[in-house]
RNA sequence: GGUCGUUUAGCUCAGUUGGUAGAGCGCACCGUUUACAUCGGUGAUGUCGGGGGUUCGAGUCCCUCAACGACCACCA
């Protein structure tokens, strides 16, 4: 054995382990599985400290499996709809070319490619990190079985009378192009101007003095005395188009202590002034477009972006003196687009909806009854708080990377649909479909098309037929709105098992058998996002919960406590610090000491100090090999006779008797930090310094203790540092007769 | 505004069910004994955020205050 351990032996452990085909679970009905489900990492991400912390789903799996349960850990990898869009765009920037250069099929088939190219780095990388994942289980979320159990579910949604499409004030990104959902909006606190301006008879404050142009009422409220007289009159607005007219409603949401206790109801352009707007039924007047620029109804501002409009509106109205006074030192929260952090504009659009209550009811249900358990538990409470409030969820998104709505629209019946297409010459058109439907063809539209716009009320068949049913026309398009990815990864549990949506009865024996899985661990901010969303699917379609144990594990952290980030500059990559120190250094430093769910600080210090730790190990079982072989020791039994042992042994077996207990438990308990903790402190000084110190030189009837507390402790040690434990185990089993052939599926101590 | 979390040695953090504090890194001194210098030995440093309470006894339970952080929320 060479004096330090080296890690180039992780490749060829790695590869023994997958040959032996043990990642691979088999269905034995006499005993209880044991599943994780991984969450599934962008296919196109490269790894991050984040994704090397599923460690502890690796921990959990290598310990589940020398427990002797079939164990499985389902891979798998996601297209993950905006982010890759998002970072594709980015990429047709620097070659100085846009999404709109392309139509959206062969978008699509250019980020597929890119797609598929880095899919096969993110499997070698988590294979480096020694998880012991069953590879032949592995999915992709936009594979065509699963894409085809997602339309299904969809289809059966909407048949349950649970999909509907509104005509909503959505989140809208106008640089990214597409509506969000209420959780992909980022509030932050800025500081900005509050104008407060002549409105007719009225002085009032607002923020955005540019959609003035689309408002559409006055409100005040109805305690307040001051303007009482003017509740339920016509006003007349001097504006910066010419007068116009806006009517004054009394409205409970306005607080008569801000500003003036006037304010001005923009329903197009504002999520309380919509909402304002059902309520006193009022005119819905857009103002700004998709494109993030104002409109012809904003008269000489068209053309403008929201923000130069504002300067210019500022200015103009300054000039005319219909400005009162500004506070510049406004403090509010501004929505930001969570991935290009742009500012989001709330739109008006027609967008496609799930009704939530009914699917949220029963999970909200299942948490408090315990069906699904969450570690820690204080994770329950914000589960629940979030469930209760729960609004209806927008799953359209106006991007080309991933599965399309299964809706078609018959252009004849929906003349009013809005279509953007490049024509033959590569031009982009943009028109309503009666505009233009005797200068272009049917194909063309189709071949060049990037996206449509179906009115509110436009029908739609959610089955392809190749002619309308209703006016016989073929000139049908499928909705261009494609699905928000966690509506694909909320079924993930269900179609990587094998779930037949059609008919349940016929999902695959993996499904019968795995599902429910035992735990879904995963960082707690996609709580909402994905395990909320996966408990409602799961009930909605089984009938019963996806996983019973909910896992929220830590967030990586530098050792300022700072959130890793590129931009920060304080990454710290994964495969660089298995490069450097070896994969089970990274591994032990990323669970040594940690507490359940607190920040997880991971420094190069720290990797270095358990490569120490790896390094020891590897020497102290160069030293019991030595000693065998200086001994000559022949027919080494490990059966221990206690009644012969002196103190010295007595001690150690007991101390190895009490981490084998105490490691159990806490494995069994989600203490991953307190069990490495526990294990480095009886292997490095009870074992070595003490232990070892002490026998040095001693006769030879302490080799079976040696070799007994040895093959222990690698086996506890086993799940936190698989390739060192193995190695070495690999070197005694030349030497000494051992049971079992690999480590990784030794049985676990007794305890 | 609501909810939750954090506050322990110079730094980063552990401390299960309450019994007079621990680790890693760092630091000081010593050690070239043949498993390991990616090592061993010895040692220093803490009124466990402040205040109050329960208890024979509290870092650990309760109340309160403070600082920091996270999440949720439609205030123009």
């Amino acid at each position: 054995m060479d004096k330090t351990y080296s890690t180039a032996v992780e490749t060829d452990i790695y590869n023994g382990w997958e040959k032996s085909g043990a990642f691979t679970p088999k269905i034995d009905k006499t005993k209880k599985p044991y599943s994780i489900i991984l969450p599934l990492p962008n296919a196109n991400d490269p790894m991050h400290m984040g994704h090397a912390v599923f460690t502890i789903e690796d921990i959990l799996i290598r310990y589940h499996r020398m427990l002797g349960e079939p164990t499985l850990w389902l891979p798998g990898g996601d297209h993950a709809g905006i982010e890759t869009q998002f970072v594709y765009e980015k990429k047709l920037a620097k070659e100085g070319k846009s999404r709109f250069d392309f139509d959206r099929n062969t978008l699509y088939k250019m980020i597929w490619d890119f797609v598929e190219e880095n899919r096969e780095i993110n499997k070698a990388q988590m294979k480096k990190l020694g998880f012991s994942m069953d590879w032949t289980r592995y999915h992709y979320s936009l594979e065509e079985p699963i894409v085809k159990n997602v339309l299904t579910v969809f289809k059966k949604l909407y048949k349950d009378g649970l999909v509907y499409r509104d005509e909503k004030i959505v989140n809208y990104c106008t640089h990214c192009g597409t509506a969000f959902s209420n959780l992909e909006v980022d509030y932050v606190d800025e500081v900005t101007s509050l104008y407060y301006m002549k409105y007719g008879p009225f002085i009032l404050a607002t923020t955005r003095p540019e959609t003035k142009f689309g408002d559409t009422a006055v409100a005040v409220n109805p305690k307040d005395k001051r303007y009482e007289i003017y509740v339920g009159q016509e006003i007349t607005v001097e504006g910066l188009n010419g007068p116009f007219k806006v009517k004054v409603i009394a409205d409970e949401m306005v607080d008569m202590e801000f500003g003036t206790g006037v304010v001005k109801i923009t329903p197009a352009h504002d999520p309380d002034d919509f909402e304002a707007g059902l309520r006193h039924h009022l005119e819905v007047k857009k103002v700004i477009g998709f494109d993030g620029r104002m409109n012809e109804l904003a008269g000489k501002y068209a053309g403008l972006t929201v923000a130069k409009a504002r300067e210019q509106v500022v200015a103009d109205m300054q000039e005319k003196g219909m400005m009162v006074k500004t506070d510049t030192n406004y403090q509010h929260r501004i929505g930001r687009c969570y991935r290009c952090k742009h500012i989001i504009e709330p739109m008006v659009a027609p967008q496609w909806f799930i009704k939530i209550d009914k699917l949220a009811k029963p999970a909200i249900e299942a948490a408090k009854n315990g069906e699904v358990k969450f570690f820690p538990t204080r994770f329950k409470k914000s589960y629940i708080t979030w469930m209760d409030n729960i609004k209806d969820w927008n799953i359209s998104r106006q991007i080309v990377w991933g599965p399309r709505i299964p809706a078609w629209y018959c252009l004849e019946c929906n003349p009013k649909i809005k279509l953007n297409f490049l024509d033959k010459g590569k031009n982009l058109v943009t028109d309503v479909y009666a505009h233009i439907k005797d200068k272009y063809t049917y194909e063309e539209i189709k071949d060049g098309l990037q996206s449509l716009t179906a009115p509110v009320e436009a029908k739609f068949e959610i089955e392809e037929n190749d002619k309308c049913p209703i006016c016989k026309s073929k000139k049908l398009l499928q909705e261009t709105d494609t699905f928000d990815t966690w509506f694909l990864s909320g079924q993930w549990p269900l179609n990587t098992l094998g779930f037949n949506p059609e008919d349940p009865e016929k999902s695959s024996e993996d499904f019968k058998y795995f599902y429910p899985t035992t735990v879904l661990d995963t960082l707690w901010d996609i709580l909402f996002f994905w395990v909320a969303r996966m408990v409602m699917f799961g009930i909605y379609l089984t009938g019963e919960v996806p996983f019973k144990t909910v896992h929220l594990h830590a967030r990586v952290v530098d050792a300022k406590g700072q959130k890793m980030s590129k931009s920060k500059g304080n990454v710290v990559d994964p495969l660089l610090m298995t490069k450097k120190y070896g994969t089970d250094a990274l591994r032990m430093a990323l669970v040594y000491g940690i507490a359940p769910a607190s920040d997880i600080v991971v420094s190069e210090d720290k990797i270095r100090a358990h490569r120490n730790f790896v390094n020891k190990i590897w020497n102290a079982s160069r030293f019991v090999l030595m000693i065998i072989d200086r001994l000559q020791v022949k027919d080494i039994k490990l059966d221990v006779d206690t009644k012969i042992l002196n103190t010295d042994n007595k001690d150690i077996l007991n101390k190895l008797e009490i981490i084998v207990k105490s490691t159990t438990t806490d494995l069994n308990t989600y203490h991953f930090g307190r069990a490495a903790e526990n294990l480095y402190q009886f292997f490095w000084h009870e074992f070595c310094d003490i232990y070892i110190e002490k026998v040095k030189d001693r006769n030879i009837e302490m080799v079976p203790v040696l070799l007994t507390v040895l093959i222990t402790s690698l086996k506890l040690l086993h799940p936190f540092v698989p390739f060192v434990t193995e190695a070495v185990y690999q070197q005694l089993k030349s030497t000494v007769k051992l049971p079992e052939d690999q480590l990784m599926t030794a049985t676990w101590p007794k305890s």
